[in-house]
DNA sequence: CGTAACCTTGATTAAGATCAATTCTCGTGG
DNA sequence: CCACGAGAATTGATCTTAATCAAGGTTACG
């Protein structure tokens, strides 16, 4: 693999030739088609992923079938890192299972899979790593604080405000277009159905919600679009 | 302070007594009573703290005054860490927050501060910390994604028969008993309504499932201590 | 242009929150 | 030792939100 495609790696971005080269001495690259699985939570655990390309949903099911996502990975970003530092000493690797299920959401999602043992080896003498994994773990536990505040304060309309916010301010910062836009708009990467069971909901209640805040003239869904008509109002939603 | 303190705290666990010593010259204790705030998540963030002796809860209010504890730290154990990460690198500690209210449950709680610009200083020079740390926030991480599991894919009733649970195993593997108890049983360290607000719900909605699995015959509440009378029932409930 | 996946809408139900009224518990001072 | 009062917990009646059940409509794509 092209050192290039690493570097975009958080984790691995602060790493010199040298180091990176041994990453890649370890690391193999997967590809996954549109509702494929990367693991059950019921596999052992063999290693943590990387999304090269695609998008890939972290989820848990209950008995009775319900589905909640935990996180959605990007391309760039890192899952199932958390089992690596649960047994830091000890090298039995034995009955350690992936402690969610991840699928890849797009056709065409690469992940490339860092291998336990042989990452802790380098983990353990690279402090860089060290501390990029720990900025790491900051942030998903902020992320999952917040949700966490979100499911329990707040109801469906307010979680919903809040999505569609965090995705606008997001695209804001992320591809800065110099135009401004005529009607603020985001656009969904995942159906409307994981969309729901990432907000702690079902379908049905998230498109009466939407048709609720499109009433309200707050905002306008087509398809996998949704402009945003009164950013204001929909600030003031989610506060 | 006595080093004796610090070597039961889990991230400074792996250290020897130079490292020990270099800890104990930043840290700072403060004691608290009941009811008193360790800090509101509108003050600026000085550091993170560990529970010398005590109970703290760290919780987040609605605007509306609903509260929703996100974790409770017994003795030995650090909380409000996250924020240290989010700035690796650059020194400006301004206008950083701290993410969540903390407030001490019992009488004669101690805390030790330890400030977050020196504490970094030893982190970047200190592998053992570093990968402490890493394994804290992944026990952190695993804890908080069990926790919106509960609270999106279970009921009241199996959270509570969990909360039970977890507390009793976690008991039985602290201090082994020789004797097996009679009945077996489980003290609360929290009021109600703060078992309540960790759980997602009110005290009245508690109140009436504790009445539900009273009729069932799998608990007896009385007072702070909760018998189980039904281990067997009380897992499937859970499961 | 047919069919499957996706989405919307309506009617009904259920879980749990809210509101309100007691009761219980326990520490304090008389 | 008892009475008092405050905080904690219980219980009942009612209300609200969102889940469930059911049916129909839309879209996309071979």
């Amino acid at each position: 693999m092209e050192s290039s495609t690493l570097k975009k790696v958080h984790i691995f971005s602060g790493l010199d030739d040298t180091e990176l080269a041994a990453v890649n001495e370890i690391i193999r690259v997967k590809k996954f088609n549109k509702g494929d699985m990367v693991f059950f939570d019921t596999e052992p655990y063999l290693g943590f992923y990387i999304v090269k390309t695609g998008l890939v949903k972290i989820y848990k099911i209950s008995k009775d079938g319900k589905e909640h996502i935990l996180h959605l990975v990007s391309s760039g970003n890192t899952f199932a890192e958390v089992p690596l530092f649960e047994n830091l000493g000890e090298i039995k690797e034995d009955d350690f299972r992936y402690p969610a299920n991840a699928m890849a959401l797009e056709d065409g999602t690469e992940t490339i899979l860092v291998p336990a043992h042989k990452f802790k080896l380098l983990l353990e003498n690279n402090r860089t790593i060290c501390l990029k994994m720990l900025s790491g773990f900051a942030k998903r536990l902020r992320h999952l604080n917040r949700h966490i505040e979100e499911l329990t304060l707040m109801d469906v309309t307010k979680r919903v405000a809040n999505f569609i916010l965090s995705e606008y301010i997001n695209k804001r910062k992320t591809k800065k277009d110099a135009k401004e836009e005529t009607l603020p708009y985001i656009t969904l990467h995942i159906s409307k159905n994981d969309m729901a069971a990432y907000l702690g909901t079902i379908i049905e209640t998230l498109s009466r919600t939407f048709k609720k805040l499109h009433d309200d003239n707050i905002i306008e869904v087509d398809g996998k679009k949704i402009y945003i008509k009164d950013l204001e109002k929909l600030r003031q939603l989610a506060a």
